[in-house]
DNA sequence: AGCGGAACCTGTCGGC
DNA sequence: TGCCGACAGGTTCCGC
């Protein structure tokens, strides 16, 4: 499911329900997310508190009192915050247990996404290899210009690689690209420092306004209260192949790059 | 160093 | 209806 805004939805969700309750009890249903044995993964959590939940990427990071808990939802991972007697889903692959009561699921059809306990300086190492935070003020469109400059590779696949900015998945990387009507096949190196300002608006308004709608629910994505997003009703080219362009009416095109769908409008984005 | 491709999992959908 | 391949919002590993 989830990039950027997705995990931000979900770390808000999870701020306003979870925030500072205590771990009572751990329950795993499938090793395969852990980073760790499950008998050891639900004793060491056992007893903590979550103090602090926050994003970084699409990382979760539960902070608590010994460990930090750092979550990945890769495709299809899900956190719901529901009541301790609720009945066990076909997917849910951990119950922890909470207290003041309440009951928060980790669920994941696919079970790609991952759950690893470690330590403080173990999450710090892990993190740093990630590139800077679009929405963060400190990033800047120079910034961004000078790390397009270092790679060759075809501008949707820079996007989607975590080192050079943390955060863009599948979704945003063809919406960004058209709304900054660049071509997703240019190298990246070749982008000149005006397309790169206009991209380092479209990225950061397309960003933040898809958090403001909860983010985009396109085939499971939902909040910590399983309702869904709202930004899928404002996507222009995400999987919209042969629909015609709300700009020009040229029909969406696919193609693939890195395995991976782009769609695009051949007509505003040269 | 940097690239493409496969692997990790399971479900769904479209075509024949 | 049934089977089969393609595809799905992501990351990591392996070999060239």
């Amino acid at each position: 499911m989830p990039e950027l805004p997705e995990v931000e939805t979900v770390v808000r969700g999870l701020r306003k329900r979870v925030e500072s309750s205590r771990i009572l009890k751990v329950k795993v249903f499938r090793e395969t997310p852990l980073s760790v044995k499950a008998d050891v993964f639900a004793n060491a959590l056992a007893g903590q508190q979550i103090r602090v939940i926050r994003r970084r990427a699409k990382y979760l990071l539960f902070e608590l009192d010994r460990h930090i808990l750092l979550g990945h939802l890769r495709m299809t991972g899900k956190f719901v915050v529901t009541h301790p007697d609720v009945a066990q889903g076909p997917y849910h692959r951990v119950w922890f247990y909470l207290e003041p009561e309440a009951l928060l699921v980790y669920e994941d059809v696919r079970c790609l996404g991952t759950l690893e306990l470690l330590t403080p300086e173990e999450a710090e190492k892990k993190l740093e290899k990630l590139g800077p935070e679009p929405l963060a003020e400190t990033f800047t469109s120079l910034e961004l210009f000078q790390q397009c400059q270092k790679s060759a590779r075809p501008i949707k696949v820079f996007l989607l690689d975590q080192r050079n900015i943390a955060g863009i998945g599948n979704i945003y990387a063809s919406e960004i690209l058209f709304a900054s009507g660049l071509n997703p096949e240019r190298p990246a190196h070749r982008i000149s420092k005006k397309e790169c300002q206009k991209m380092y608006e479209a990225m950061r308004r397309i960003l933040q306004d898809s958090i403001d709608h909860h983010g985009t629910s396109v085939s499971d994505f939902r909040r910590v209260d399983d309702k869904t997003g709202e930004f899928q009703n404002f996507l222009n080219v995400y999987d919209k192949t042969n629909q015609p362009c709300r700009i020009c009416h040229t029909p969406v095109q696919r193609m693939v790059q890195q395995q991976r769908s782009t769609f695009f409008c051949p007509t505003c984005q040269p």
